[in-house]
DNA sequence: TTAAACTTTCAATAATTACTGAAAGTTTAA
DNA sequence: TTAAACTTTCAGTAATTATTGAAAGTTTAA
């Protein structure tokens, strides 16, 4: 395969597979164009290679800095801005959960909390049904959080040994 | 806080995380439903309860058996069918990984590894990038499809067991 | 058989989400 | 200052995704 066919089969692939998790198609084929791209990559060339206008370019990228995935760059003595995309598989992975872990997990942790403590009847199966699926919920989700919370202090190299002694 | 008021509490917040995580939110909102309901119910029940057509209650039923996490269920001497939600959490979230990694990560993965084996020239900047980045993804993802594996397989207490190993 | 009770399908429509492009805003160098 | 070079905004529109509802299909009991 061509390196240019495979660089668009790459972006078509992280692009879908972004839009599958809830995360916007373009967003996620902008990263991979930076992913691939050794150089910082202006808002001229990302529209152009990937079709997209000015404006969903501009806030893309914004979005993207916001994730902490791109950064932007100033060459010397030139007025356009760069973009540069972090190629560090281990920092993306840890910065996306990050992310996430604060947008959508912790909102929801603070409601199952909430529910845990209502009180009832616990002769009551609609009671005791409900308490049981929200309480075991609440636990499960807190074990995600706190596993999450070890692999972003952790080193690579630690946490994938510590889960390949998981294995053994 | 009623519980009344709680079940939508929690049916609601079901459906706003799923449909974060690229899952429909009704079908999120039914299984939720499903899952704080001690008995099975009917589609004239849950469309009742959540407001929805009787064509969009068929089809998310569907989805969420061909998901594996909710089950069909007769009574004797009746002609409806009742529905019926596994409230194991582990077990929901060994089906959902289950499921999400032969729909989405398997495909990918498949990708990763055809791209992986796109030849090039080694003194090539853009051909270094594009192997770097994708060799890098591929391992991860490999990675994860095998933490996945044994989560599938493990029984929950071993599992978060060796979790917490992680952290002494 | 048949007709009532129930389930499934899917074309039409609604709701949501994403994108465009032109105008407004900002920065810089002369 | 000013005007060129660049970035940002956002109302309007397009594309995608989800839902309805009525018709077609199926099953069961008499």
């Amino acid at each position: 395969m061509e390196l240019t066919a495979a660089k668009q089969k790459f972006i078509e692939a992280w692009g879908k597979l972004g839009s599958e998790w809830g995360i916007n198609r373009t967003m996620a084929q902008v990263h991979a164009l930076l992913l691939v791209s050794p150089e910082a990559l202006t808002t001229e060339e990302i529209m152009k290679d990937l079709s997209i206008s000015r404006g969903n370019a501009n806030m893309t990228l914004r979005d993207l800095i916001g994730w902490g995935l791109v950064e932007k760059q100033h060459k010397a003595g030139e007025r356009k801005e760069y973009f540069y995309a972090d190629k560090d598989t281990w920092n993306i992975a840890r910065q996306v959960a990050k992310e996430r872990r604060k947008r959508e997990l912790d909102p929801v942790l603070k409601i199952l909390d909430e529910l845990s403590n209502v009180q009832g009847d616990v002769k009551d199966p609609e009671f005791k049904t409900f308490n049981k699926t929200v309480t075991d919920i609440n636990k499960l989700a807190k074990n995600v959080d706190k596993t999450l919370d070890t692999m972003l202090k952790a080193e690579e190299s630690w946490f994938w040994g510590s889960i390949f002694k998981m294995f053994k």
